[in-house]
RNA sequence: CGGGAUGUGGCGCAGCUUGGUAGCGCACCUGCUUUGGGAGCAGGGGGCCGCAGGUUCGAAUCCUGUCAUCCCGACCA
């Protein structure tokens, strides 16, 4: 390709409404263009890597046995209301009508379109298994897109299913797209971890998540020095043994005025009571957070969690806890319904549905059996120390809702966790029979009785996979593209305008072409020498070759992008030493 | 949906306080010079100053409304 003929036009400037560094470097070497927010075109140099990114996938979706196929992303409402996700997407689902009033939307993922035509047309165990898979666009009306290319509202994935009568064959197919995804993300070059995603709400299915590790990224997840790696909401506490009621000092309740907060309590035990061997810490009290539940039948129902003062209640992994239904804050009305709860002083002694209030008490599981508290007296005022879980408390059982902070031990054994940030750039998921029921897949077996179909779905950012390769590779002069992704293979810059050198590089340019490598050549006639250099740095190809004043010579220069190396190259052997 | 900021040629920005012919850099076009690290000189093209009202002899500038975009948070592949 002829860089005088390309249809580019690289940006000194970084554009203003770009943050991250792939957002900025994709506009400035002319990748990619914003089109409104979230929304981008792919432009020569921005499709060619799309291209080989979807290569890979192809390539590695081919090797398990994948077949592609491709739906619409304009979608009619009917499968996605059998599903109850025309309603359950909310506002995320970018819906509309077509001039009859149909309802209409564009495609957020294609669960229901797979199902729907593996039922149409297939009918025997005969038929399974079978896995099928799309590159397609999908519409995603985000609250907030951010990040360019990272996270827009229109992105292309590959999402796949696999078919399967039995749960074994299920677990096939998802750790055969499982060993496919290690080979892609290994091929696309960056940084990833696979984490198990959240174990909560959909019943113990398998599910791993592909994240690529970046600053940027949006979800928090966990690694040990041991190779333990899990997103915060899968993260199980590790309990502790429990402790022999022997000898432990008996509860008993003390004045601690104004101390509604852990903060001012510990402060204050410190102060009036303190211990021989060591300071009071947050660790050493039991909070007692009260929340509200939302049930799926609008109902509501309180909840009490009681965990280690010095640890928050982190949102996402109570949510996980408690799904489907919703959290609520708890309010000043419902603290009004209450009367035995005394705000800043909640003790065990009236939680629990034993006990006055009766609201369900769940605590953490580090409270375990013989562990002492400093807890609330259920008095204004007043806490009681001392207070040993199992002999003076009980609770209704445990719950995962305390933060996970770094340092805490991997439930493996692997060693202290470290917190990460990470983008997800693959989901692999055991669906089970969910879609196939509400969308009535059944096939005959042996016996001629019908059965539900198991399902697994599988996706891998695809347009997000760029963005990501380009986190993970780049330096102050521009993108770093790996071989596997590269919009070409070499970059040729002719630094010079001597008609010879023009004729040289032509040669040269016909030869690299013939042993079968895609080249950029800079043939702009009056473009001084720096400019092409820059472009070629911020433009990425893992391979710049220089034809300038050595090829009187006959030699020219060959300069790796990544590591900056140069050295001089025998024209004669040049293609013998870029094809090595 | 809450908080903050910003809308001025393709890109990055100044001008707005104090109203008076819309500017700078990059990019683009022409010519000459230059040619191994984002060249120099000269000339040139390109704007509904987000939009709509209002105030005024006169509005990019002041007022009101509105829309949009970006950032932080909530949410999310």
């Amino acid at each position: 390709m002829r860089m005088s003929q390309l249809f580019l036009r690289t940006l000194r400037d970084d554009p203003a409404d770009a943050e991250v560094p792939s957002h900025k470097l994709l506009v400035r070497a002319g990748y990619v263009r914003r089109v409104a927010p979230g929304i981008y075109s792919w432009l020569p140099l921005g499709l060619r890597v799309l291209a080989k990114v979807e290569a890979i996938v192809r390539e590695e979706m081919a090797a398990i046995g994948g077949q592609e196929v491709r739906f619409p992303a304009l979608l009619p409402r009917d499968p996605y209301e059998a599903t109850d996700r025309w309603t359950e997407y909310g506002d995320n689902l970018f819906r509309l009508k077509d001039r009859r009033g149909n309802d209409m939307l564009l495609g957020p993922t294609h669960e229901e379109m797979f199902t729907l035509l593996v039922k149409d047309l297939f009918g025997s165990y005969k038929d399974l298994p079978a896995v099928l898979y799309q590159i397609q666009t999908k519409y995603r009306d985000e609250a907030r897109p951010r990040a360019g290319i990272l996270r827009g509202r229109e992105f292309i994935m590959k999402d796949s299913y696999s078919f399967d009568v039995t749960d074994e064959g299920l677990e096939q197919a998802y750790q055969a797209h499982r060993a496919a995804y290690i080979r892609i993300f290994d091929r696309l070059g960056f940084d990833y971890v696979i984490v198990k995603a959240d174990s909560g709400a959909m019943g113990g299915s398998a599910s791993d998540e592909f994240l690529a590790v970046l600053e940027t990224g949006e979800d928090t997840f966990v690694r040990s020095p041991g190779g333990y790696a899990a997103n915060v909401e899968a993260v199980t506490t590790v309990v502790p043994d429990a402790i022999a009621f022997d000898g432990l000092p008996a509860a008993h309740a003390e004045q601690t005025p104004d101390t509604p907060t852990i903060e001012t309590l510990v402060a204050h035990a410190n102060a009036a009571f303190p211990r021989d061997d060591r300071p009071w810490t947050g660790a050493d009290t039991l909070k007692n957070v009260l929340i509200m539940l939302r049930h799926p039948d609008g109902s509501t129902e309180p909840l009490a969690i009681g965990l280690p003062g010095d640890r928050e209640v982190d949102a996402k992994r109570l949510e996980v806890q408690v799904s489907p239904a919703e959290v609520e804050p708890f309010g000043e009305e419902d603290f009004a319904r209450y009367p035995d709860l005394a705000k800043g002083y909640i003790g065990p002694g009236v939680l629990g549905t034993e006990n006055a209030t009766g609201i369900r008490y769940l605590t953490d599981p580090r409270v375990v059996d013989g562990t002492s508290w400093i807890t609330g007296a259920d008095v204004h005022g007043s806490h009681v120390f001392d207070l040993v879980a199992g002999r003076d408390f009980t609770s209704d059982g445990t719950i995962e809702a305390a933060e996970v902070r770094a340092g805490d031990p991997a439930p493996d054994g692997s060693g202290p966790l470290e917190l990460a940030r990470g983008m997800e750039m693959g989901h692999i998921f055991q669906l089970g029979r969910k879609y196939a029921e509400r969308l009535g897949l059944q096939v005959l077996d042996e016996n001629g009785k019908l059965v539900t179909v198991t399902m697994g779905s599988y996706g891998v950012g695809v347009s997000r996979a760029v963005a990501a390769v380009v986190e993970g590779s780049y330096d102050e002069l521009g993108i770093v593209w790996p071989k596997e992704v590269a919009p070409f293979d070499v970059h040729l810059v002719v630094a010079g305008k001597a008609p010879e050198l023009f004729e040289g590089a032509d040669g040269i340019v016909a030869d690299l072409e013939a042993a079968g490598l895609d080249v950029l050549y800079d043939d702009r006639p009056k473009m001084s020498p720096g400019v092409k250099f820059k472009d070629a740095e911020l433009i990425g190809v893992p391979t710049i070759v220089v034809v300038g004043k050595g090829l009187a010579d006959g030699v020219v220069e060959v300069k790796d992008r990544a590591t900056g190396e140069r050295r001089d190259v025998a024209v004669a052997d040049l293609v013998a030493t870029l094809t090595a």
